[in-house]
RNA sequence: UCCCGAGUAGAUCAGUCGGUAGAUCAGCGGACUGUUAAUCCGUGUGUCGUAGGUUCGAGUCCUACCUCGGGAGCCA
């Protein structure tokens, strides 16, 4: 019975589904062989071999098609060789081209950048360089490029990739970025996956800009140009959803909601600040992920930090190897090594207050004062994580004053359990705290600083029923991607960045 | 938003004392039986960011603006 749906199911792929097959739900479009769909007329006798299959687990003799966009091309009158990558590994494949081909001309003539589709026999290279070759036995050009191509076989300015940015994806190192990108979103699931988290999808638009943590975008359906005025101010109560509203800053606040009936739970989605922030570090747009555990303190939250963090460097060393290679030669020459060492690191745990008194024993004079109460700068959060510990470190227990308002307020009356983890080269990777779970210390604290318990009573209904102490932290996305890469900008490590005047592509 | 720097060929850059621009790579033409940032020969390439100003004369000096980059702040 299996076998024959097995047959079944091949005929399918082979035929448009016709008329009488009609009540049955369709073959999905994407399940019709490539080799139906060469628009030369001729019909390819094999399945498409991505490139990484072929170098890693293709045999030598075997006949194979193999489709992709030319990186390099070489040609000498009897020879022509071709570099070929589809996106799935860094390497290429080499294509090798003879005059025997019937298009041959057609083939020497080819821009950098072009797409084909070569059918040809795999065999060991009799020449250094790679170990496998696909001698061609036809190319088709699928889509050619002119000489107007913007990308060559040059290395670029990572700023002038960022201008043409739906095609530096093509280039060697926004290939590596975005495999190891793709390939530690997918380790972030499992690890949490794993441990019995929760995943949650938070709100995109949010009515709530109490947490302090930037700027919101608004999200209206007003005409701009005339808008509904009441005593000469908006009035959003006709905007679409009734009140004023903007993009998330932070799942944080639904995600506790969500803690308090799942126990650990995390969010990983986009985030949005309309901060007028211009640095390497900052993006309108950014991804982050926000874990939040119930029944756990702030030596929990910082346990698990540092369990997420050291896995997401030895997946990055153990399971991206080619790229991370990449990345450790061309980019950034101690990047293993250090990645290495964090993998395996104990990170060191540091009370706020040492730190101050760290800072003011250091024999480095700072650009910016040193105080307890005042908040740590860049020069200061560097020189302890590169200087004082020479590795990763959690600052613990700062002032609440500097802190947020639901920050669990501490004993000595003066500090909140908060903590940011600090790594050396990027600074500031992960910022969480404990959260205040106890409802009078909460509305205190938000009458202190301002905050609406109104706009709030969600919240604050968690600390009303069922309170439990409970923790969680932020990591953003692209400072992890920039961490295990090398790569200095945020800009170059996200497809498509979102910055202060840009929103192109 | 503040401070600093930069903007010259398709790309990366040089351009002296103020005298209307040059290198390399890419491109194009040719050569080459195995290249791999291929090599060799030949060849073309400019609103010098924009607008003013000083000057006999401005890529160069001055002013403003724009854009980009670095640093800072905000933070992840």
């Amino acid at each position: 019975m299996a076998q024959r749906v097995l047959i079944m199911a091949s005929e399918v792929i082979r035929e448009p589904p016709r008329l009488s097959t009609m009540l049955l739900p369709s073959p999905p479009l994407y399940a019709i062989s490539d080799a139906l769909k060469s628009t030369s007329g001729v019909v390819h006798m094999t399945a498409r071999t991505k490139v990484k299959q072929a170098l890693d687990q293709s045999k030598p003799g075997s006949t194979i098609l193999v489709k992709g966009w030319a990186r390099t091309i070489r040609n000498s009158k009897e020879v022509t060789f071709i570099s070929l990558n589809d996106g799935s590994c860094l390497s290429g494949i080499q294509v090798v081209a003879e005059p025997d081909l019937p298009n041959y001309d057609e083939v020497t003539g080819i821009g950098t950048g072009s797409a084909l589709a070569v059918t040809g026999l795999l065999q060991e290279s009799p020449a250094a360089g790679q170990k496998l070759e696909l001698r061609a036995q036809q190319i088709e050009v699928v889509g050619g490029a002119d000489q107007e191509y913007p990308m060559q076989k040059k290395r670029h300015s990572f700023e002038y990739l960022r201008t043409i940015a739906h095609l530096r994806v093509r280039s060697n190192t926004f290939g590596a970025v975005f495999r190891v990108r793709s390939a530690l979103a997918q380790e972030v699931h499992r690890f949490f996956a794993e441990r019995g988290f929760l995943y949650v999808h938070t709100p995109i638009i949010t009515a709530n800009d109490c947490e302090g943590a930037g700027e919101l975008f608004r999200v209206t359906t007003l005409d701009l140009a005339h808008p509904p005025l009441v005593n000469g101010e908006i009035d959003f109560s006709k905007d679409f959803f009734a009140t004023g509203t903007g993009l998330t800053v932070s799942g944080q606040l639904e995600g506790e909601l969500f803690a308090q009936a799942f126990s650990d739970i995390y969010t990983f989605g986009p985030t949005f600040r309309a901060e007028n922030s211009n640095t390497a570090r900052h993006a309108a747009e950014f991804w982050m992920i926000e874990p939040e555990m119930a029944f756990a303190d702030l030596a929990d939250d910082a346990d698990l930090a540092e369990a997420f963090f050291k896995r997401l460097c030895r997946f990055a060393l153990d399971h991206c190897g080619e790229d991370m290679n990449f990345f450790n030669t061309q980019i950034d020459k101690g990047l293993i090594q250090r990645i290495e060492a964090v993998a395996q690191a104990s990170f060191a745990r540091m009370d706020y207050g040492e730190a101050i008194e760290r800072l003011k024993k250091a024999p480095v004079s700072f650009q910016f004062p040193v105080e307890w109460g005042l908040d740590l700068q860049s020069e200061h959060e560097r020189y302890l994580t590169e200087q004082v510990v020479g590795g990763p470190v959690f600052i613990l227990n700062y002032p609440k004053e500097i802190k947020a308002f639901y920050m669990r307020q501490n004993d000595d009356g003066k500090t909140v359990a908060a903590m940011d983890l600090l790594v050396p080269k990027v600074g500031e990777i992960i910022g969480g705290s404990q959260r205040e779970e106890r409802l009078e210390l909460l509305e205190r604290r938000m009458l202190e600083t301002g905050i609406s318990s109104e706009a709030l009573s969600w919240y604050l209904d968690t600390r009303r029923w069922g309170s439990t102490p409970h923790a969680g932290f932020g990591l953003g996305f692209e400072r992890l991607i920039m961490y295990l890469t090398g790569m200095e900008n945020i800009r170059d490590v996200i497809p498509f960045p979102r910055t202060p005047r840009h929103a192109e592509f």
